[in-house]
DNA sequence: ATACTACGAACCT
DNA sequence: AGGTTCGTAGTAT
């Protein structure tokens, strides 16, 4: 099943569901039609600006490798509108030399948004890569409050301050 | 076995 | 400030 959002005029958010559970989150820039979803209130909720927390939503893990679930899972936790750095999430499964292997793992996020890949920056300040363009990346942190200039952030609260 | 990467540190100019 | 190089772990083919 899938169902989708319209975010602005080029701009959907398309969820794809099974009973229920959540199996896949994207934007699409091709998409034509609204359709409801698990979860749509709050998506609605989150892009006019509120704050939200995806943390009850069902997400479908089975098929990702053991490694991408455990970032995934950690990454659930970072709260709105807070980033980290690549290297942080790597420290915390036990080893900083995961860092490369952590930007592997959110290079394929499934769940754009519920699992907040976009709240991951550089470890000097710069933006980083997104899997949809760097701009959107840009534009969900400065909806979250996050001060960026020149593709750098410059006013933030780490995850744990 | 080899190639790839949404990184980082340590070097260069 | 900007570049290159190399180490690195996990996945994909």
């Amino acid at each position: 099943m899938k169902g989708a959002l319209r975010i602005d005029n080029n701009k959907f958010l398309v969820v794809e569901f099974e009973k229920g559970v959540i199996t896949k989150v994207y934007f699409s820039f091709k998409e034509k039609i609204e359709k409801d979803f698990p979860g749509k209130d709050l998506f609605l909720d989150y892009f006019s600006g509120k704050i939200v927390d995806f943390k009850d939503l069902k997400l479908d893990m089975k098929d990702i490798p053991r490694f991408f679930v455990k970032v995934y899972q950690l990454l659930r936790n970072l709260p709105y509108g807070r980033i980290t750095n690549y290297e942080s999430i790597a420290i915390e499964l036990g080893n900083k030399n995961l860092s490369r292997a952590v930007g592997n793992a959110l290079r394929r996020n499934p769940f754009l948004i519920v699992i907040p890949c976009h709240r991951v920056v550089k470890k000097d300040g710069n933006i980083g890569n997104f899997s949809f363009g760097k701009d959107l990346k840009i534009w969900l942190l400065r909806m979250e409050g996050v001060m960026i200039e020149n593709e750098k952030v410059y006013s933030f609260r780490h995850w744990w301050d």
